[in-house]
DNA sequence: AATCAAGGCAACCGCAAACCA
DNA sequence: TTGGTTTGCGGTTGCCTTGAT
């Protein structure tokens, strides 16, 4: 299993790509179709390695790329998807199909990184956390208290399916060491951000995604809300708190009504003398 | 106006999985 | 089944832009 020599030969330009060089590429793609990169070079004239004709097509030149700001809907899924998928940014970038892995990883580090990095230690103060779980209280009802542990469990096996604990993936390994285990309280702080969304997980109108996510929507509210009771009275059978299924969070995190909650959060967080 | 530092982003690198003969 | 090739992905780098001094 070796690694793809291409990009080891002479002559392979290399820096940003020229309008020339976009051009032929979008015209080579046009008429074959994305896929058998190898053949890209040769058939184009291009004097890039197809690895490099791969990513710029992916990245760059795909039709439908969404580019310029994120929306507070698009920061909140990013966050909530790397709260539970850790720095699985092609992951997270297939629930947002404008946006590509390279971008939403860009996002992350440059602007959510930061803006976490502020969040996280304020949420350690224990007053700080208290706060947040209140509100929780005050705003969401009890079918709707989720934790991400319960749902990791079903998205990811990668993930820590400990209900009490789990791995939040938000501080780099450098500085981490690979993950902190977060506390019962401060993923309960987490909570209240979950529940201020508590009307898009009672009302999801959201549409299906295709199977790389993999949700099949109902296309109903009601059968949605049946889901959930159903599924309550499984999940509570043994345990008093209810658990609802990643597919439950799939359609909050892609039901755009969630927008104006989240940046409610945005704005809160910008506002709080904490940040 | 010039210089420097920081931020943002496109592109590259290298590993690993998937694919295929 | 095996080994070579291709593709996908995450981490990192380096250049360009912008803001501060």
């Amino acid at each position: 299993m070796g690694r793809s020599p291409c990009c080891d030969k002479v002559g392979i330009k290399k820096g940003p790509w020229t309008p020339e060089e976009d051009i032929l590429l979008v015209s080579y793609v046009q008429e074959h179709g994305p896929g058998n990169w190898r053949l890209v070079p040769t058939n184009t004239g291009l004097q890039r390695c197809s690895k490099s004709c791969r990513l710029r097509w992916t990245n760059y030149l795909r039709p439908g790329i969404k580019r310029g700001n994120f929306t507070p809907h698009e920061e909140g899924m990013i966050i909530h998807l790397q709260a539970l998928l850790g720095n699985k940014w092609a992951a997270i970038a297939s629930y947002l199909p404008q946006r590509t892995d390279n971008d939403v990883k860009n996002y992350w580090n440059t602007h959510l990184k930061k803006k976490l990095k502020k969040f996280q230690p304020a949420m350690e103060l224990p007053q700080m956390a208290q706060a947040c779980l209140n509100k929780t209280l005050a705003t969401g009802s009890s079918s709707t208290i989720a934790t991400y542990a319960s749902s990791t469990e079903i998205a990811s096996p990668n993930i820590c399916s400990n209900q009490s604990a789990i791995i939040l993936q938000t501080q780099p390994k450098d500085e981490s060491g690979g993950g902190d285990l977060m506390s019962n309280e401060h993923f309960e702080s987490i909570l209240w951000f979950e529940n201020m969304n508590n009307v898009a997980w009672e009302k999801s109108t959201c549409g299906s995604t295709t199977s790389k996510g993999g949700f099949q929507d109902s296309g109903n509210d009601d059968q949605f809300s049946v889901e959930i009771t159903q599924e309550m009275k499984q999940k509570t059978g043994n345990n008093s708190k209810f658990y609802p299924s990643f597919s439950s969070l799939e359609k909050w995190l892609l039901d755009d009504s969630c927008a104006g909650k989240v940046e409610e959060m945005n704005q809160w967080m910008e506002l709080s003398p904490i940040f």
